[in-house]
DNA sequence: GATCGCCTCCACCTTTTGGGGGAGACCAGA
DNA sequence: TCTGGTCTCCCCCAAAAGGTGGAGGCGATC
């Protein structure tokens, strides 16, 4: 049986959603609310399997809940953000908290009981729209490279491989060591590497990296 | 009428499918491809508005079919991958070729048709396992920052400027002329926020900016 | 067998970089 | 007023980086 809650600060919306859920004979509305801090309260007492939130409310918005609720970590829940709109900013700061659903009220009851379905299930579930932004940032954020990687072909394999570490942040002796060869070797395809890529240093060929993909934000471990 | 075409090597499952969407009344499979080959010309051909590609087929591939169905651009139509598996690779891909779609074979058949509508409809469709994944690299891509941006505070107005000039990969005579200061300003500059942040050069200093948002892929006209 | 590309190193040289001071001007706050 | 922080610039110096040219070994290809 999945345990739900429901948040709206519209009485009359909240029923609504209630009702449908708690008709599916797996589904059963454990707790309702109507700010923010209440859902908190709620969550914490009723520890539910999913919440459906909504994003405006007084006292304390869905999305700062939803951070609080799943940043507390006691609750296994996961959130669906129920909204009217979809600004960019709501999505945005949505998928940070930690949501794994993000959709629009004007939804068709069968698929809003889908969506507690799947996301119950480990999955998430977006708006049809909202998905179909996100594959176009995710693409732009990794796909400037294909100008950049045909630039990349031009290089040797070893001369990648030092681009790679060089990436890193890593020095001249740094990467000899990395690579088990001589630092003379390093300069060597240094030079041929920003050579061959119109680069004029390796501050350039960092840029490149990430540019092109062969680096990517979020895979290091800074302590450089 | 929307008009669909069905690409998968075996002729039982492209038939399967086929039949399904047939069925819906707002719905018609203008035609059927059994290799990538065939799909590229059938697509040109038929001009479909959705259509439904397998991965794995003899010849050419899925993904390869559709970023050249979707490359020749003539074509107006949109694509969703039907595959049995979803390795990253594949997704990753898709996406990249310019799939609205990624479904897995397993999908109940109103589904499939309710995918074939939403993406006809201008709105993409992610199996929620896959959905769940692209959110999660997207939070972490974006929000890695959040302790490193912490180290920006540390640093003063002017520093941060002349950082993110660092991470366009200029050298320190470049960032004069950009802020119109003296040469040797900016080496104060540069020695200064490289201590503050614990760098050792410019070129990790390039890495930092990326990691912390500073500077992000795709935003920089690569002639460097 | 000769050629070519790649990887490995060397030496020599210039430029850039980064560190360590110091100094004057400006501004805000104690 | 004085202090502290910031921005601006200076000098000197050592280290690193980058360019040039050369060399030997090694595997693939012609």
């Amino acid at each position: 049986m999945l345990r739900v809650m429901v948040v709206d600060d519209q009485a009359l919306v909240r029923r609504g959603f209630a009702l449908v859920l708690d008709n599916e004979p797996d589904i059963e509305v454990v707790a309702e609310a109507g700010t923010g801090i209440e859902a908190i309260e709620a969550a914490r007492q009723r520890q539910p399997d999913i919440i459906l939130m909504d994003i405006r409310m007084p006292e304390m918005d869905g999305l700062e809940a939803t951070a609080r609720i799943l940043e507390a970590g006691d609750a296994t829940c996961r959130v669906i953000i129920l909204t009217t709109f979809d600004p960019d900013e709501y999505v945005f700061r949505a998928l940070r908290a930690g949501a794994s659903g993000f959709v629009l009220k004007d939804i068709p009851p069968e698929a809003l009981v889908e969506a507690v379905r799947t996301v119950a299930d480990g999955g998430a579930m977006l708006a049809p729209a909202i998905t179909k932004r996100l594959i176009s940032q995710f693409v732009q954020k990794l796909g400037t490279g294909r100008n950049l990687a045909e630039r990349l072909e031009r290089l040797t394999t070893r001369e990648r491989e030092v681009l790679a570490v060089i990436s890193d942040g890593k020095s001249n002796a740094e990467i000899a060591e990395a690579l088990f060869i001589g630092s003379a070797t390093v300069k060597t395809h240094v030079s041929s590497l920003l050579s061959k890529l119109g680069l004029r240093d390796r501050a350039q060929a960092v840029v490149f990296a990430y540019e092109c993909g062969l680096a990517t934000a979020g895979e290091r471990d800074i302590g450089l």
